[in-house]
DNA sequence: CCCATCTTCAACCTTTTGGTTGAGTATGAA
DNA sequence: TTCATACTCAACCAAAAGGTTGAAGATGGG
């Protein structure tokens, strides 16, 4: 909603969120499952999706008793340009992204 | 030197370090030079300055009494990577960027 | 209706963040 | 030497961030 560049960066300050971001870049989630993979509470997964929410980051969608989390990949184009202003980085290149991903994904959403 | 993206994301997360990196874009500068335009005391802002470099984001080299402050664009790749991951957005507007940093140098960075 | 499930709310706690001030260090200039 | 400039350090403070727990609100199923 607000997606200004201090929301939207300060949301990706943090790993669980980045986390949630790349596990909901396979599918839409409900809170439970996404939840499931962290150690940590509930509460505070809701509290991280409130804040994605806020960033414009993600949408939730209530249909029964389930909340709904849809990325939302356009809030990051603001961000994105901003940064690309300091240098042309390539434009997209997606080994990359998959190795960073990997990393992320091994490093803070696991669950041993 | 760290440079995780939590380092780096954190960083661009304060309005007060952004506008500090746009000012950098132009030209290197002292670390009192960049204090001038805002309205807090230098010693704030040389922690702004210290987590940039934490980040990766400045580099810093004192000659004589003064230090300065240099951009250093690459510590944005990584981070640049990771969010073109979630969506193919046009490599490099710099028309958009241009408009993005007047607004941020327009709200953030006014000394009036 | 009764119960289980999904999710948030409220109160609380600890740590981090972003700022202040005053003193201290290092350097250059006269 | 003496002084001004450039910057950082240390102590402190208020507010925000990130977590916990327990209770409560919706909703669907039997």
């Amino acid at each position: 909603m607000t997606a200004s560049l201090d929301t939207v960066f300060a949301a990706l300050g943090d790993p669980t969120r980045r986390a949630i971001l790349s596990m909901l870049l396979e599918d839409d989630m409900a809170v439970t499952d996404v939840a499931e993979p962290f150690e940590m509470s509930l509460a505070a997964i809701s509290k991280h999706l409130f804040i994605l929410v806020n960033a414009g980051l993600i949408t939730q969608e209530k249909r029964g008793r389930v909340k709904w989390c849809k990325l939302e990949p356009d809030a990051l184009k603001q961000a994105s340009v901003w940064m690309q202003g300091f240098g042309q980085f390539e434009p997209v290149n997606l080994d990359d992204f998959e190795r960073f991903l990997a990393a992320e994904l091994g490093e803070d959403a696991n669950d041993t």
